[in-house]
DNA sequence: GCCTCCTGGTGAAATGTTTCATATACAAGG
DNA sequence: CCTTGTATATGAAACATTTCACCAGGAGGC
């Protein structure tokens, strides 16, 4: 059975009222209680639902938020996209997920086709700069695309200090960053700026290796560490990984070398991604605001006042022991 | 500068040609060379993005499909998310996601909320079963909803036989079967089954215990172990685990117990999940084709020819060691 | 040279809303 | 009883498309 959906029209018959009438009822206008009734009364009869595409036409808007992300497969993602999704629907808003495998010419797609389909607003995590449209609100994750586009983010600086004062609290005397990622500039770059602006003002030895994506195979890491060992021993005996997917692979490197975590060295990560099924971390970690994150990118992107909207925020970190850190 | 966006009478203007030929020209209808060429340059010149809402109102098609699933949060999940997100990149559709918490007033919120954002049609994988509209295509995962809708799904029947057969072949005498979920009847149910059919023909014991979400907390599991043990033994040397999440926790309990796997008892669990950032299994289990049943679902909803789908379509599985089995 | 046919461009109508200028009804004041 | 003012319902216009009946122009046949 095909029946047509009722449209407002129907509906304003059917209540024997106007047109115009049946619409305020819809958009919460005031109207007369013996009228709102009769509609209401239609409506439920009738089985009428707005066609938010006629509505979208009119009023340009859609109550739909664009999210581009590289996957959804990777836990920290997963949160994002979870959490986003949870706020806006909060918000009555849905959500419109892209996912892009980081492909760069993916990525450029997504935007565009967030325009024909006039989403009220993006908000991208992105491993490459885009050419963002001019009218479109757009909240950027990690990245900062222009000065009045804002960009959400963990204080990955702070993140990079706190991971190098924790390893030294705990007797670390001969440190290391190891980071992957995109070579295209981003916000988490600072987890190694303020991770290295520890260590030199305390003095404090550390190596550093940065690969990026593509060019960040294992032999890579095994060599470097290869080439801090003698006899046996590292002369390493702390280590900062740029995520905690990283410090994962590192683990396994060395318990191939023969070398103990955390006994022989210990390791911090970034992201505090949770072990399924329960709470453990993969490994000692400076942990991601994952949920605030989400939620700061939709006040952001909905956000009333568009006028004085900052261009980054950061947002507060925390230290968790997970068992590759000695304490 | 908020420029408002061309509309294809602007485009036509600049060209010079009519407003229909404009749309031809966007829906690929043959138009003559040198008018298609005027269309495409005024096009260009003008940035112009056809508007899907317009387009939307008029065809009553959307190019966009609604995506209902408990969580991202979870692997599999997370993976069908992410397949069916591609699968439908692929066809030029684009994914609206709904998470639902499995709360059964959501689920079926979103379902409503898909009718008013006309979406060309659902797939969902809900705890509970819903009112679906008639004239809109949906196709369940997990879950058959009407005769007219299709439901994909694993081979769950085959993959319990798979389970017990593979547990028996491994020398179990006595076995069990574990298992949590919704109490609402699911395609999932069908994995016990398998398992107690293989154990009824072979006529070896079988302990069950079925649990529903909710009712399903660690002490139940724990008592239900410790019934069936005697002097720090287990009699049974055999579970069966209707998920891979629910293994990995009587994997925990068992080692509270003091017993070893696989030494003691051996444990199969179902799913497929990986631990993140390798290929490693949480446990021996009987592996879901996630990218397979994501793209047959987008098969199944974009079918042109509507008039014999089946009903229900069930994909194979097959089994994988993952450590908590002797082999 | 004229008529017919055919190809293909044209533009008005229609889609289901919102909005706004207009009309109506009713109350109060003179 | 008439006037004025206020409050609120009305319905036509507009939004950006697609579709379709219509029309123009060129080719081919007699």
């Amino acid at each position: 059975m095909k029946n047509a959906m009722p449209t407002m029209k129907d509906v304003a018959q059917e209540a024997g009222v106007a047109l115009g009438t049946v619409s305020k009822v819809f958009n919460g206008i005031p109207v007369g209680e013996s009228y709102r009734i009769k509609v209401e009364e239609a409506a439920r009869k009738l089985g009428y639902q707005v066609n938010q595409y006629a509505r979208g036409l009119k009023t340009n808007k859609t109550n739909t938020v664009a999210v581009i992300l590289p996957g959804v497969n990777h836990p920290f993602f997963a949160a994002l996209a979870q959490h986003i999704c949870e706020a806006l629907a909060r918000r009555d808003y849905r959500m419109l997920l892209y996912v892009t495998a980081s492909n760069p010419e993916i990525e450029q797609n997504c935007v565009n086709m967030v325009r024909q389909n006039k989403a009220d607003g993006i908000i991208g995590l992105t491993y490459n700069p885009l050419a963002v449209d001019e009218d479109l609100p757009f909240v950027g994750i990690d990245r900062s695309f222009r000065a009045d586009i804002p960009c959400v983010a963990a204080d990955n600086y702070g993140g990079g200090r706190l991971a190098a004062e924790k390893l030294l609290e705990l007797g670390c005397t001969h440190l290391a960053f190891l980071r992957t990622g995109s070579s295209s500039p981003s916000e988490t770059d600072k987890r190694g700026d303020g991770f290295e602006a520890v260590c030199r003002t305390r003095q404090i030895p550390c190596e550093v290796l940065r690969r990026n994506d593509g060019e960040d195979g294992p032999e890579v890491f095994r060599e470097f560490l290869l080439a801090h060992m003698a006899e046996g021993k590292l002369d390493i005996d702390g280590i900062f990984c740029s995520t905690d997917l990283l410090a994962w692979r590192i683990q396994n490197i060395l318990a191939e070398l023969g070398l103990r975590v955390p006994e022989d060295v210990q390791i911090i990560g970034f992201d505090g991604i949770r072990r399924f099924g329960g709470e453990e971390l993969y490994c000692s970690t400076i942990i991601q605001p994952a949920e605030k994150m989400a939620e700061t990118c939709v006040d952001l992107l909905l956000a009333k006042d568009r006028s004085n909207i900052p261009a980054l925020v950061c947002l507060p970190v925390s230290y968790a022991p997970g068992g590759t850190t000695r304490e």
